[in-house]
This record gives C-alpha cells, sequence and structure tokens, in this order.
DNA sequence: ATCATGACCATCC
DNA sequence: AGGATGGCCATGA
C-alpha cells in the first residue's frame, strides 16, 4: 500500500527510536496534518502490511494510553514489545509517559 | 460526489 | 475520575 499519506506516516513511526514512544496526535501535526490524528491511527493497520516494518507498538494516544493494542496479533504483543525495549507499561498505559515520549518534530524541523 | 468508518483529540459534565 | 459529544479528515465502496 504505497499510499501517500500512510507512507509519510511509516517514514515518521520508522524513526521512532528504540525504547521511546511517541502519540498519534504528533505525528500528525510533524505531517502538517494535526488534525488527521485519526488517520495516523488507521495508517497502523496498515503498518503489519507495510516494508520495512512499521514499530506501531511505539506508538500511544495522546495519553500514553495502549488503545490499539487489540489489533495486534495477540494483543499482549504490544506490551510484551514494549517492556522488552525498556518501556514499562501499566494498566495498559505507558509509564512515565512524559519521558519516554519522542517528538517527531525534533528530527523533521 | 456522498456516506460510513475509524489504533484520535479536546472539551464538557 | 470516567463517560459522552463534537470535530476533523483520509480512504474505500
Amino acid at each position: 500500500m504505497n499510499t501517500t499519506f500512510y507512507e509519510q506516516v511509516y517514514e515518521i513511526a520508522r524513526l521512532i527510536p528504540l525504547g521511546r514512544v511517541t502519540s498519534y496526535g504528533a505525528i500528525a501535526k510533524s505531517l502538517g496534518a494535526a488534525k488527521s490524528s485519526r488517520m495516523v491511527g488507521h495508517a497502523m493497520l496498515y503498518a503489519g502490511m507495510a516494508h520495512p516494518k512499521v514499530p506501531a507498538h511505539r506508538v500511544v494516544n495522546s495519553s500514553g494510553l495502549l488503545t490499539g493494542k487489540f489489533h495486534f496479533n495477540p494483543p499482549e504483543r504490544m506490551e510484551n514489545l514494549l517492556a522488552k525495549e525498556g518501556v514499562e507499561v501499566k494498566n495498559d498505559k505507558v509509564v512515565n509517559f512524559k519521558k519516554v515520549f519522542w517528538n517527531p518534530m525534533e528530527l523533521e524541523i
């Protein structure tokens, strides 16, 4: 699926450093489409089909909540991967979200 | 072109 | 704190 908008989302998502997370809204903003945050999430549905793979597990909502974990193979996969990368997850949300949050705009600008 | 959908966000109660 | 509401907009039928 080389859909332009999604491709841009993937590009940003692939830049997320290991052990860091970001939000859908933040990605949308860095693309200049702050109001298209929902599309970012939707794009993640295709993340599995995209190549190279997209670390969709590093993308959460603005509260650090793992809203899309139920879209993973086994939903546990998401927190499992995050925990493995050093991101603590409790109650389906990222601990120290502020600290592990990665701002896509820092690289883009 | 129109309608429905959605891994969101901000706001209000 | 937690649920409900409206807005926003790309994509597919």
